[in-house]
RNA sequence: GGCGGCAUAGCCAAGUGGCUAAGGCGACGGAUUGCAAAUCCGUUAUUCCCCGGUUCGAGUCCGGGUGCCGCCUCCA
């Protein structure tokens, strides 16, 4: 069986098929970047790592671009809320640029702590203004826009698919009746492509006229075409991405190029905390920074955040973040547990014993990845190998075929520990073991306990097992 | 008001109408250990939010509730 994707458009699960054989042309919607990542947005950057890990291990070349979101798309169509970026700056009396750097060099850090693989591109917004004037131009010139008095704005009664992606009809949307009228708008659900405001810090001058600046879907459609092409293969976002943004993205990339936009929309679910939603007032809006400040890895919130089927509600909760470090140290474990045995230290004495145990395990993950990524089938069967592993029904050679398996597997999820790091220490902890193991030899129990309690306060874990005595940082 | 999603054990979480409802964490009992840790063995959902329906058969399909989440306004 290949790999099945769930396509949000159609909502049901397909196989999948590349545009170009043997290649993707991936696009994901990235962070703005007038704040710090929370584990919200972490949560549908690492699915997106995820998916080109597992495009990446399916032998694909995998093109992937992840936007920056540089620039104030200032309320796309009404004049009330604020640019994030620029209230920033006001505020501050900083420069928006020089905010959005330093945003951007944040999401940058807090990707790579998360073990995150580089995109091949992350376009700018501010880079792409050309870009973005050329096909408002286009779609000006084809009919499917209108400029008014130096905004420009997309007039979907001439996109008869809007609506196709969210399934909403554009009858229905003004009903809630929360949008003030626009009387320069055709149609209330029409939507900005070009602004204009004087007042605006980022601002461009153009064929529309001084102080301009792009509507906030333009972005993506821009940038998508310049590094992919009109015509891509998979288009991620978050599950708040699939109305507006990425309806309005089909409706200006498909009315410009007049063929399909993506052929593949997959959304991730949004992260509740605590079983509801994150909210500032709630002090509940993490980010990486508080996840090591309680103690954890990253790695054990990067386990978090992919344990889960991305399609699902994600529940977090700091109990739950102790369950994954428990349970990633149970990985760990059983790598350490593999090397030994490939090495010819335990194990069973056939040298070949349990290589079908092997190959069933490595089938179920396979299975399950391809199952629209579905994580929680796949961990299943490599804790299904670790108690075989465990009850020592592997033998040498099975050992390493395994040990190469959760290589494999590691070169997707990217959690399992498979070096130990030197610490500074290692020669006290070290010196510290012998001497234990030297009260141990002398029935010292009152010296040995000392020692491995003086061991435990420095975060030192010390094991007596059947070889003698090992250890290992909590 | 409109559009869409979710609801499975103490917690997290799979589950394609049909054998005994995966897996993880925790808990309890036992083995092992000088004592621990790790590991192993056993126990931990007669039942899948509630009500009704379809079916020989439903956690899985349909209808109605209830609760939570997302979107319709910037938001992963």
């Amino acid at each position: 069986m290949g790999f099945e994707i769930y396509n949000s458009l159609g909502k049901q699960k397909e196989a999948f098929r590349p545009i170009e054989a043997g290649k993707v042309r991936m696009y994901n919607c990235g962070p703005t970047v007038y704040g710090r990542a929370h584990i919200g947005n972490l949560r549908s950057f690492l699915f997106a790592d995820l998916l080109r890990r597992w495009l990446e291990h399916l032998g694909y070349d995998v093109k992937q671009v992840m936007n920056i979101t540089d620039v104030g798309h200032l309320v796309a169509d009404e004049e009330e809320g604020e640019d994030k970026i620029e209230a920033q700056a006001k505020r501050s009396g900083t420069d928006p640029w020089k905010i959005a750097r330093a945003h951007e060099a944040q999401f940058h850090e807090d990707l790579a702590a998360l073990g995150v693989r580089k995109a091949s591109v992350y376009p700018r917004a501010t880079d792409h203004i050309e870009e973005m004037l050329e096909m408002i131009a286009a779609l000006i010139e084809k009919g499917y826009a209108y400029e008014v008095d130096g905004n420009v704005y997309f007039d979907v009664s001439r996109f008869e698919r809007y609506g196709k992606l969210s399934g909403n009809r554009v009858e229905d949307l003004d009903a809630g009746a929360r949008i003030e009228v626009n009387e320069e708008k055709r149609h209330p659900a029409d939507f900005a492509l070009w602004k204009h405001d004087a007042a605006h810090l980022m601002k461009w001058d153009t064929r529309f006229g001084p102080d301009g600046f792009p509507g906030w879907h333009i972005e993506c459609s821009a940038m998508a075409r310049k590094h992919l092409g009109d015509h891509i293969d998979i288009h991620t976002g978050g599950e708040d991405n699939v109305f507006p943004h990425h309806e309005c993205e089909i409706a200006q990339s498909e009315s410009f190029s007049g063929g399909p936009f993506a052929n593949y929309w997959m959304h991730a679910k949004f992260l509740q905390v605590d079983g509801g939603k994150m909210s500032k007032s709630l002090g509940n809006v993490y980010t990486v920074q508080d996840v090591v400040d309680h103690g954890y890895e990253p790695r054990a919130l990067r386990f978090t955040l992919l344990r889960g089927h991305y399609r699902q509600p994600l529940n977090f909760t700091w109990g739950i973040m102790e369950d994954s470090k428990k349970a990633l140290d149970g990985l760990d474990r059983l790598y350490e547990k593999l090397t030994a045995v490939a090495a010819g230290e335990g194990g069973a004495t056939e040298a070949g014993a349990g290589a079908e145990l092997v190959a069933k395990a490595r089938e179920e993950f396979e299975a399950g990845m391809n199952d629209d990524l579905n994580v929680p089938r796949g961990l299943a069967a490599i804790f299904g190998l670790r108690g075989e592993v465990n009850e020592d029904r592997l033998g040498r050679d099975a050992a390493a075929d395994a040990l190469h398996f959760l290589d494999e597997v590691n070169d997707v999820l990217g959690v399992i520990r498979t070096e130990r790091e030197a610490g500074e220490d290692d020669a006290e902890i070290d010196a510290l073991i012998a001497a234990r193991k030297q009260a141990r030899a002398d029935k010292n129990w009152a010296e040995s306990d000392r020692i491995r309690d003086e061991l435990d306060a420095r975060g030192i874990l010390v094991e007596d097992g059947a070889a003698g005595t090992t250890w290992r940082r909590k």
